[in-house]
DNA sequence: GTTGAACGTGGAAGCGGTGCCACGCCCCGA
DNA sequence: TCGGGGCGTGGCACCGCTTCCACGTTCAAC
C-alpha cells in the first residue's frame, strides 16, 4: 500500500500539502491540488484509517446502537440503515444492547473508547446526560424511531398510529375495542406501546366512548403473553368485538387465542396489529404500516448529511392502515 | 484516558515492559507483572486500538461478510454470530455484499485496508485465490453455511436435507414429487438450492422412482417466481401430488399458487419447505429445520478459538423435518 | 521603496502503541 | 577469576497521518 509520503514524493510536494488536499482544506493552489489528486489516483492511494484515527484522536467509523436484534421491526430498520450507509464507505460497527447494563457499557466504550465519527441509535432512548457526553465528544448522533435530545431524528408518530388503528375499528361500527400491549415500565425505556395506547384512548374519547379499564391489557412482549391476555378478554362478561394489538407479534398471539377459543376472525372478533412486519401479509393481518426500512434509510441519510456538516431537520414519517382479512364491520 | 506511558511511569517501569505485560509475552518477572497489572487496574487503562493497529499493521476487529441481509436465514445466522461475538469485546463491523462487484470491493478493502484480525463469512463462497490472500494477510477466517478452502467452518449438509425432505414425502406415499428451487448459476455462487435438488434426486433414485424432468423447476429466488413455477406444475398432464420447495419463502409462493387454483393444502397437494424460518410456524408450514441461529453462534465460537490460536475442527450441524400442517399422506 | 498581510508550502512534532536492540545482572562452567 | 549466555528490562525508532509553525512569495497600500 502506498503511503502519504509516497504520494508526496511522487507529486513533488510535502506531506502536509497532500494531507490538505486529502481533507479538502483551503490554501492549496489549484495546480498543486490537481497534481496531487492525479498521483493519488495513479497510485491508488487511500489513507490508513488507523493512522488517521490515532492522529485525529477519533475514529472515522459509524457505530450503530441497536436493541434486540431479534425484533422484526428493529431488524427491518437496521436493514435500511445498513443499505443507506453502504455508499458512505465508512466502517460500520454494530453494538447490540439487550439490557440496561449492556447499554451503559456500550455507551462508555463509544464515548471513551472507539470515538466513532457518527452514532446511529435505533429505538433506544438515551438520557440527557448521555446526550451531553456525546455532544461533548463531538459524535454526530442521529435517532431512528426515537427522539433524542438535541440531535436530528427520524420518527413515526405512535400516538397518531394508535388513533388511526382505533378509528379504523370504530369506523366499522365496533364499540367494544380492547387493547393488548407491552408492560409500560420498560427497563430500556421503550415507549411505543405506551404511545399507541394513548392514541387508542384518545380516539375512543373523541368518539365519546367511555372506556372500561378491563379492556386495556398489558404484559411482557411476545406472542405467548398476548395469547394469555386475550383469553382474559374473552372471558369478560362483555368481551370485546375488536382488539388492537400494539404490535404484529402480539396480534399473532391474539389471533391464536381467539381461534383456540373456537371463535372466528374477523366474523366474531376483529383484530388489527401494528408494524406491518414481513409476516403480516402471509397471515392476512390488518395492520398499521410504518415505513420501517425507509426510516432506517432516512436515518442513514441524516447521519451522512450531519457528517458533511450540513444542517438537517427532523423527519416524521406517516403511518397508514393496511387492510387485509382480520377486521370486519360489526 | 490513561496512556501506556502513564502506566509505565506509575509502575516505575518502561513502556516496553508494560507492552509485554499487556500482550502476555514471556520475559517479565512475576513481581513486575503484578505491579503493572495493579496499576492498569487502578488507572482503568485500556490500550488505544488505533495506535495498536497502526503499530501492528493490523486491526483487532472482526469483520462479518454477509450477503443479502434481507434473507431471513442469513439474518438468523447473523444474529447468532453477533450474540456469540458479543463477549469477545472486539469491534465487529459488517460488510454487506449483494453483488459480485460489491463482494470483490469488500474483499479488497478487507485484505488491503482494514486488515481485521478475524473474518467471518456467512453463506458466501470465496475463490481459492481470495482464500490465499486471506491466509497471506494472516486474517483468521471462518465460514458459516459455507465451506471455505483451508479454514474451519460450520456447515449444514444441504444434500442430506434434500434427501430428508424428499423421503418424508415418499414415506407418505407420494410418488409424483416436484421440486421448486433457485436458478443454479448464482452470480455469488450459492449452492444450497442446487445441493437440495441433488438430495431430492438421490432420494427419488433410491426409491426407484424415475424422475420426470418436468417436475424440476427453477427460477429467481422469491415468492412470485415460485408461484409462477407452481402454476406450471399444476397445468401438467399429471400434476405432482407433493412439492418440495428449496426454501420456505419459495414454499409460501407454492402454497399461494396451489390455493389460488382452488386446491387445498395438504388434502390435494402436499408442500414441504426448507429453513424453518420464523414465519413457518405461523403458516403451519412443514419444513426442514436447520439450526440457523446456532450455526452463527458456533461460527463465532470457532473464530474466537482461532484467534486464541487454538486448533479447531469443522462442525457439521444436523437437519431434521419439522412436521406441521402442509403434508398429508397420499 | 518599504511594509506587511495573505497565500502556498515544507517539515517536524506529536498521536499511543509495538518490537527490537542493547545493557546490566546473575549464574554457571572452565 | 574470568567469560559467556540467559533473563529482565529500558528506551527508542517506527507505524502513517494531522496539524501547526515557520518560511518564502506575491501584491496591494502607503
Amino acid at each position: 500500500m502506498a503511503t502519504i509520503l509516497d504520494v508526496a514524493r511522487e507529486a513533488g510536494v510535502g506531506v502536509g500539502t497532500v494531507s490538505r488536499v486529502l481533507n479538502g482544506r483551503e490554501r492549496v493552489a489549484p495546480g498543486t491540488r490537481a497534481r496531487v489528486l492525479a498521483v493519488i489516483e495513479r497510485l491508488d492511494y487511500s489513507p490508513n484509517l488507523s493512522a488517521r484515527s490515532l492522529s485525529r484522536g477519533r475514529t472515522e467509523a459509524i457505530c450503530l446502537l441497536v436493541p434486540y436484534l431479534t425484533s422484526a421491526s428493529v431488524n427491518a430498520r437496521l436493514q435500511g440503515v445498513v443499505e443507506g450507509l453502504q455508499s458512505s464507505g465508512r466502517e460500520t460497527f454494530l453494538q447490540i444492547v439487550d439490557s440496561v447494563d449492556q447499554r451503559d457499557r456500550a455507551i462508555a466504550s463509544i464515548v471513551e473508547g472507539a470515538k466513532p465519527a457518527g452514532l446511529l441509535v435505533i429505538s433506544l432512548p438515551l438520557s440527557d446526560n448521555v446526550m451531553a457526553c456525546l455532544r461533548e465528544a463531538e459524535i454526530a448522533t442521529v435517532g431512528v424511531d426515537v427522539a433524542l435530545d438535541g440531535v436530528p431524528s427520524v420518527t413515526v408518530d405512535d400516538i397518531e398510529g394508535g388513533r388511526l388503528a382505533t378509528r379504523f375499528l370504530l369506523d366499522r361500527g365496533h364499540r367494544a375495542v380492547a387493547f393488548v400491549g407491552d408492560l409500560e415500565d420498560q427497563p430500556l425505556g421503550f415507549r411505543s406501546s405506551q404511545n399507541r395506547r394513548l392514541g387508542y384512548l384518545d380516539a375512543l374519547a373523541n368518539a365519546g366512548i367511555e372506556q372500561a379499564d378491563e379492556y386495556v391489557k398489558s404484559g411482557p412482549f411476545g406472542r405467548a403473553s398476548a395469547h394469555r391476555l386475550t383469553r382474559e378478554l374473552l372471558t369478560l362478561a362483555h368481551p370485546p368485538t375488536a382488539v388492537f394489538a400494539a404490535s404484529d407479534v402480539q396480534a399473532f398471539g391474539v389471533l391464536e387465542a381467539i381461534r383456540s377459543d373456537g371463535l372466528r376472525v374477523p366474523e366474531d372478533v376483529s383484530v388489527i396489529g401494528y408494524d406491518d412486519i414481513e409476516l403480516a401479509p402471509y397471515v392476512g393481518l390488518t395492520s398499521v404500516h410504518q415505513p420501517l426500512f425507509e426510516s432506517g434509510q432516512m436515518g442513514a441519510g441524516l447521519l451522512m448529511a450531519r457528517l458533511r456538516q450540513e444542517e438537517v431537520e427532523n423527519v416524521s414519517l406517516a403511518v397508514s392502515v393496511v387492510e387485509r382479512d382480520t377486521v370486519a364491520p360489526l
